[in-house]
DNA sequence: TATGAATGATAGTAACACTATCTTTGCAAA
DNA sequence: TTTGCAAAGATAGTGTTACTATCATTCATA
């Protein structure tokens, strides 16, 4: 049984749809590839265009610019993880197996889904942790929150926000511990291998340590507002 | 009484001392307006130059780069906000109270402090909240780190995480909590205010909210490590 | 009065972030 | 089989950004 997963992408994440075009998984296979090497901030269309063997003008036609680039990448990562959310915590009855599920495929390092053949996914998880939240941080955030750019992510902020208050229904910030959990499930990995002194997780580098961490700290949380 | 606070800063991060000259305070002064105008990306030392009097050559020789400006505001604001700290604590004895004094100083709005005459905290307290993260979130990282360009940061770290112990002497995460109450007393602002619906404050968008929610954070989880 | 550091003024370069236009390719409807 | 049309390739060009270099001026201090 071959099996291809395909996320359908809001049309306003880009001008041409890159699914839909051999040039067009060509540009996100090797985005995401050039990211990871060099960061967002070297990353151009050029090195991109040559990269690729296209020319500047060929990316131009399928995204507006890179930053329009970097939300597509998240958008499609958060879309992708909220699928994997729902896959595997499908059939778990207690709330709390299923949260815990939760912390750990936001903060274990993924595997690649063969499913989705120009996407690697263990590749684009390091790209969120480090370049993520820069696809928010701007000036512009109001607008492409109204174009539903970051859809994806409040999705899955709002699953995860309801599996909390399934486990303790009269707490009183399910979505701002939502979004804790993933932010922090990225930053204390980020600093746990680049500023290890803002983590108690620097000597092991163990991701299994930060999931044991925001367990801690989600079911104290709602430990304590029972 | 009129008293003048100066902040010692690391030499690695600028070419020439800002606080030692008249231009430096105005690059200081204006870089401070325009990042909080335009954002960190529309931000060049072009502009800079302009809206000072001088050239661009002008700015270049007090700072390598635009990121190493913004390096250098957000390390003072770190190291102005852990005076802010100790001033703030000092005499109190229930190290409960001097956690939510701190906690109070991360997630309310400051008010521009007239002792430094040349910095508005008021607005670099803004700054912080969108551009902050920007510091160290990139391929450099480890290197800036070398030259310890982060320390304020860490310094104000290690003093929350060792309030934590205070609190709860056997807890096991002090200093990722103390980075968690950290980013999310900034990211939790960030989203109140530009994707409301990723927090539990988005209808009053009070500040107030976000001390209580880090609050019940932090004191659920060392109340129930006891 | 001489010295030197900070600043000002000007110029220049390579890379970046686009935009425009024209040609070629390949497929699909007429 | 022809015609048409969209995607992609090829090339060029523009304004801005991110610097670097050089030389002249100011101004405090030895």
């Amino acid at each position: 049984m071959e099996i291809q997963l395909q996320i359908k992408m809001n049309e306003k994440l880009f001008l041409r749809d890159p699914e839909q075009s051999e040039l067009g998984k060509k540009i996100i296979l090797h985005s995401i590839q050039l990211i990871h090497l060099n960061g967002f901030e070297a990353f151009t269309f050029k090195k991109l265009a040559e990269a690729i063997g296209t020319t500047e003008a060929g990316i131009y036609r399928y995204f507006e610019n890179k930053h329009r680039l970097l939300i597509y990448l998240t958008a499609w990562y958060w879309s992708w993880l909220e699928y994997q959310v729902t896959f595997q915590t499908n059939n778990i009855k207690d709330p709390v197996v299923k949260l815990k599920m939760v912390i750990k495929l936001l903060a274990t390092t993924v595997e690649d889904d063969i499913r989705t053949s120009y996407v690697d996914e263990s590749i684009l998880h390091q790209i969120i942790i480090t370049e993520g939240s820069k696809a928010y941080l701007t000036k512009r955030v109001s607008e492409d929150n109204k174009d539903h750019l970051f859809k994806p992510y409040k999705d899955l902020c709002a699953v995860i926000g309801n599996m909390i208050l399934e486990c303790s229904p009269q707490y009183k910030y399910p979505k701002s511990l939502a979004s804790t959990i993933i932010e922090m499930a990225y930053f204390q990995n980020f600093f746990m291998n680049n500023l290890p002194s803002l983590t108690d997780f620097g000597e092991n580098k163990d991701e299994a340590e930060i999931v044991r961490f925001l367990e801690d700290l989600v079911f104290s949380s709602l430990g304590s507002s029972q």
